[in-house]
RNA sequence: GGUCCGGUAGCUCAGUUGGAUAGAGCAUCAGCCUUCUAAGCUGAGGGUCAUUGGUUCGAAUCCAAUCCGGAUCACCA
């Protein structure tokens, strides 16, 4: 049990001893005290001025004298100002913490709770290469997976491929007509770059037709219908869910081309799902699900014979679930997905970790699920995070302005290594070795700025502080976890060593170990508002004190054998939490750098 | 226009769910390596928490209005 709850359970015991009322933990709050004043938690006494008829003076000395004396193990001291109760916890609690779990590799995770969560991420488009905006959608899903996992949660992380669909066939229909039959191999290639070029080509062959046809006097608005090449990626699609053969072919060549290329940067990036979908596969169970809506009533067709829902009575708009040719839009594989997750993961809660320009999508998904009476639909939580956006402003495709996920680990990595060489601290270490340690700092570093944000906000990313090694970086806690390490490569601490409590915690030592003991909290709320930053910032928190710690008391030659002990023990559940911590963020931490 | 989200130091972000004098990093300035890793540490300056009103012992935090920024309201996904 935690401290402030410990604290809690001990201060609803005392008031219903001392004035026979019931209280509970929502009725008061426990702070950790301000640094000014003297003490290491507040119990803050205003809520309960009025319901014991209390001056706050008066409450403060009774309920303080009654605690320190009914736990004089838990409780040291306590002054009372103003309002505010502040108590000491006594030296030994904070030995004990730190005695029982300096070496627990698993500190801070929760029991099986038995519930399944199933978290979908990802999720790219088989058309284009990942960027920047996939990376942060996928740092945060598998980040959150783990954090969840860690939580006691049973996590099933998933992808589904965006596969099919009227942007897929537009790269297979520039690639029909311009490539000659070049291949990723033949070009050297990587497939999901190489397939998004033709995407790219379709763009702004598009663009020509409709001038041409504009320049010869057709309306703008009836060129962007009838220019051939576009008309050829609406007949693809058509011959795509007819399940014409060559079509179908050309289909499964260039996914295979661009799943060749994502599982390159997947592995990159260490990121892994247990579970693909396919929306080629998930869109005729959608297809069925919407005409079972149909049977009852929940959709109607229009005269064109276009599939929609009334969505009116629910504050929102007629949404369209299928076109008027028979076949499927975004959202209908996205109720058929719903079903089918369901039905085999039987979820207590479904995670979509998509962008907040979805936000509407989301919302209609649900409904709709509601209204077709699944299952399926309750558990459905859509993480909804904000857009990354350049110090230029947003990336736009055709501007040019888009990151390359590729480059940006590319760039990322090489200035970790200019970086490392230039300090020249690991000159012993073998080519493999210097690989290794390169990745993990560059790509930490890549992870950490993107993952210190709370997801629900937009970010700004400035690829020049991304690369910066200092101050609120993920090398700052890579190096504090390395300290921490040279130290104990030194000496470990002694485990037949019995502490002592009779000397004082130093300022430093307290204010590290009570860190360490709000880390299964941390985990706790980072899981509960699925919000990796909390766990990312606190990382921070605690090697920045440790960092100050070490500067400014010597472990090994500590003043006495007890202190070093101590000591030793910081520095191992410190080295424990840090490389936990940032392994719930996929950031690995070195022993050396 | 409707709906949703955001606005905290020059910049990038925290702020323990309503508590004490609002915190970090970057940038600027001044110090600290003969010591377990200086990718570090210590200190200084920098704030009308968008604005106004309200709720109460107490508001960056809750409510209302206004201003600014963004997203969305597609037979794109």
């Amino acid at each position: 049990m935690s401290v402030t709850s410990t604290i809690q359970s001990a201060v609803i015991a005392a008031l219903e001893q001392l004035y026979n009322q019931a209280f509970s933990a929502k009725d008061f709050q426990i702070n950790q005290t301000k640094p000014e004043f003297e003490g290491d938690y507040t119990v803050v006494l205003f809520s309960l001025l009025k319901p014991l008829k209390q001056s706050p003076d008066a409450l403060g000395k009774t309920l303080g004298a009654y605690l320190t004396e009914t736990h004089p193990s838990l409780f040291s001291a306590f002054n009372v100002i103003k309002g505010f109760l502040n108590l000491n916890i006594a030296g030994s609690y904070w030995g004990a913490v730190l005695n029982d779990n300096y070496q627990d590799g698993m500190y801070g995770r929760k029991e099986k709770k038995g519930k399944t969560i199933v978290v979908e991420y990802a999720s790219p488009n088989t058309n284009k290469p990942l960027h920047l905006g996939h990376l942060r959608n996928i740092f945060l899903g598998w980040s959150i997976s783990e954090i969840l996992k860690a939580d006691g949660y049973d996590v099933v992380k998933t992808c589904i491929a965006n596969d099919r669909g009227i942007h897929i066939c537009k790269s297979m229909v520039a690639w029909q007509k311009f490539a000659n039959g070049a291949t990723p191999e033949s070009t050297g290639a990587k497939g999901d770059h190489f397939v998004g070029d033709y995407y790219v080509l379709f763009g702004t062959e598009y663009k020509k037709e409709i001038q041409e046809l504009t320049a010869k006097g057709m309306p703008e608005a009836e060129a962007e219908k009838e220019a051939p090449i576009m008309k050829a990626a609406q007949q693809m699609l058509v011959d795509w869910e007819a399940g014409k053969p060559e079509v179908i072919a050309l289909w499964k060549k260039m996914n295979s081309w661009v799943y060749a290329g994502f599982d390159i940067t997947y592995k990159r990036i260490g990121s892994d799902f247990d579970k693909m979908f396919y929306e080629s596969d998930t869109y005729l169970l959608g297809k069925k699900l919407v005409e079972e809506g149909l049977q009852k009533g929940v959709f109607f067709k229009k005269e064109d014979n276009s599939v929609w829902v009334d969505l009116t009575a629910d504050g929102l708009d007629e949404k369209i679930v299928q076109r008027k040719d028979g076949t499927a839009v975004y959202i209908t594989q996205d109720i058929g997905l719903a079903v089918e997750k369901y039905e085999a993961y039987r979820y207590d809660q479904s995670i979509y970790v998509v962008g907040d320009e979805q936000n509407y999508h989301f919302k209609v998904l649900q409904l709709i699920c509601r209204k077709l009476g699944l299952p399926s639909s309750e558990g459905i939580y859509h993480l909804s995070y904000g857009m990354v956006e350049l110090p230029s402003g947003r990336m736009k495709t055709r501007e040019g302005t888009v990151v390359d996920a590729d480059d940006m680990i590319d760039e990322m990595i090489k200035v970790a290594a200019q970086k490392t060489e230039e300090l020249g601290k690991v000159k012993d270490f073998t080519p493999d070795e210097l690989d290794k340690l390169y990745n993990t700092i560059g790509l930490g570093a890549l992870k950490f700025f993107i993952l210190r944000v709370d997801p629900r906000k937009r970010m700004i990313f400035n690829p020049e502080e991304s690369i910066d090694f200092h101050g609120f970086t993920a090398s700052f806690v890579q190096f504090s976890h390395a300290r921490a390490k040279a130290i104990l490569r030194n000496e470990q601490p002694d485990q037949h060593f019995s502490l002592q409590h009779n000397e004082a915690l130093l300022p430093l030592e307290k204010e590290l170990i009570i860190l360490l003991e709000r880390y299964p909290a941390i985990i706790q709320q980072a899981a509960y508002e699925h919000n990796p930053s909390v766990i990312v910032n606190y990382c921070y928190e605690l090697a920045k004190a440790f960092n100050s710690f070490v500067t400014e008391h010597r472990v090994l030659k500590a003043e006495t054998e007890n202190k070093k002990q101590l000591r030793l023990r910081i520095c191992q559940m410190t080295a424990n939490v840090i490389a936990s911590g940032m392994a719930l963020a996929g950031i690995e931490v070195p022993e050396r750098m």
